[in-house]
DNA sequence: AACGTTCCCGTGAGCGCTCACGGAGCACTG
DNA sequence: CAGTGCTCCGTGAGCGCTCACGGGAACGTT
């Protein structure tokens, strides 16, 4: 028995061949149909699986309708934000017998077309968290289903997931006005485009500011990168101005904890000489110490939301918007 | 323009037809080659973007080579420890051009078999955590290239990634004996069948343990479900019976850091009074309070190796064994 | 004027599989 | 012995697409 030949794959015809059957009873072995002898199958089933044949999925998936895969588009799976709507996703997609692709853009903006362009090619439907407006146009051009998530710069033409920020934003500002606190940092996720425009968290911080009678203005803002790192240098920046902050706000909870790690290596106290407030609500957020206040964001529905709303385009339903509603969890940081 | 019938999907002789030219004109225009006259090309686009067209991923896959899925099976993403495995799956598929498909058992043992079954039949290859002897032969018959990940009882016909927890033992053992500790625990995950086996992290802490002379037996392993509060209810099991543990061992960092804070919730100092050890490295580990000594296994490095065999087995090569070395990274819980 | 070239487009064939049908062989009935 | 039913197996057709080839029109060349 020799190795497989490489150059050409082995085909239900050749299966029958050598069984001496032909290939319609090659296909009832392989596919437990009754209308075949138990020692035909059993011989059939033995020369398959000694010449190592594997039925092709594409020709099966021209003759019946083929199985669904979903194409799952996110940043970065170590961002642990991510796992959460992979969850939801991997559910709601396994109840309706879905397959999930996964593509990672690694958090890099000029990934991303390629990106889109693979999963045009390969899925039946798209969930996607991508900011490149290019990105998303070729997505949506190819016609197929899709959803994306998180972004505020979304063409009116495509369907997506969002979380009410500005409803979170308010509940976060209030809860820190309420403990007293009148200068408030934030540090923004400096790799997002377009940080300026409405809908953004960081406009929406200082928007809730100002409503609030806060004398906010872009100076309270600091740039960090998307990680426990820049959370950590975004601090240094904030603490080497001084800024005199006493309390920050995390773009998420990894940027929060990452400052908030510094700030104590660095000697100050949380909460009493600096309060620290995060968003997403990861696992994580519970855990260090102090515990983190965090706005937290129910991630696991968003990617089943997304699902859900993938599935209604499927039958024919126009683009709608999910809207998830934010909570604010209030722990020792703050 | 009406909504879609979705009785029956566009074809690209629908396009043709209704374009008035023939299927290859189609197919040149959407596929961009360059035998086309470029009105045509944009004609042809408009008629079937207009239509909905898009072309059947099964009927490409049939003529030319198609797209490599590789199945990724593991048990659940919000386990920590998977999302790392993921991204170094996903980071050398991508290298190689392969699409990744993930599947979650949910730890749940009975949900392997159904799981395997659909791995089988959708995907070139596969790579999974499993643990139910009947879905890995499920796997293993089809023939498809299969690298088994985390399973001391693999069989010997299935390549597989392996870590030395024997070697890593050793090293947690003996650091903890250095430190003067004599009444070691250990947290077994209580999931994982086979428990008393050589080559579990049960028996090979119990070996390590009277290597170094400690009386070490059966007593010493409490069973904790896998999860933060499996973890915390064992390690009241643990204070409950009086063991008198002056340390304590997790089979992963979960159930070592869910131990770790109830015992300081019911008045145990860490370190002082007893000291805890995690298996994994999970990132977690570094930002809990105090953080947590551990077996630092690269998780990433794991999911490459696995795709490299399996890349191995796609060009002929036999079945392999990939270990990892994990390494012991002692911090303030110990 | 006859020929080669280039550009654009259409026609068969075939990828590997399953579905719908038909037919051979056997046993059992009236 | 014809008729009926059952079990088992094989033959065409077709899924939607691309590749290889060929052909017509318009141009330029000798």
């Amino acid at each position: 028995m020799p190795a497989n030949d490489r150059s050409r794959r082995i085909t239900i015809d050749d299966v029958a061949r050598s069984a001496g059957v032909s290939r319609q009873t090659v296909s009832r072995a392989v596919n437990d149909k009754p209308e075949i002898d138990p020692a035909t199958r059993q011989r059939v089933l033995l020369v398959a699986q000694s010449m190592g044949y594997r039925p092709s999925r594409f020709a099966r998936g021209m003759v019946g309708p083929g199985l669904t895969t979903l194409g799952l588009v996110i940043a970065d799976v170590l961002n642990p934000f991510f796992p959460e709507v992979v969850s939801g996703v991997l559910a709601a997609a396994d109840e309706r017998g879905w397959q999930v692709a996964v593509y990672s853009t690694g958090s890099a903006l000029e990934r991303e077309t390629a990106v889109a362009e693979t999963v045009v090619n390969h899925v039946d439907a798209c969930i996607a968290f991508l900011l490149d407006p290019g990105a998303i146009e070729l997505i949506r051009r190819s016609g197929m289903p899709f959803v994306l998530l998180d972004n505020e710069h979304r063409p009116p033409a495509v369907s997506g997931g969002r979380i009410d920020f500005a409803g979170g934003m308010r509940q976060v500002v209030g809860h820190l006005v309420e403990r007293g606190h009148r200068r408030i940092v934030m540090l923004d996720d400096r790799g997002r485009p377009d940080a300026g425009d409405r809908g953004t968290r960081h406009s929406l911080f200082l928007g809730a500011a100002a409503e609030l009678g806060l004398p906010a203005d872009e100076s309270w803002v600091f740039p960090a990168a998307n990680s426990l790192d820049g959370g950590a240098a975004a601090m240094d920046d904030v603490l080497d101005t001084g800024f005199g902050a006493t309390a920050v706000l995390g773009y998420n909870d990894l940027i929060a904890i990452g400052a908030m790690r510094r700030a104590r290596d660095r000697g100050v106290r949380v909460p009493e000489d600096c309060a620290f407030v995060g968003c997403d609500g990861l696992t994580l957020s519970r855990l260090v110490d102090p515990p983190l206040t965090t706005l937290t964001v129910d991630k696991e529905l968003l990617g089943r939301a997304a699902v859900r709303q993938v599935a209604a385009q499927m039958t024919g339903a126009g683009t709608g918007e999910t809207v998830i509603e934010p909570r604010l969890v209030v722990r020792a940081s703050s």
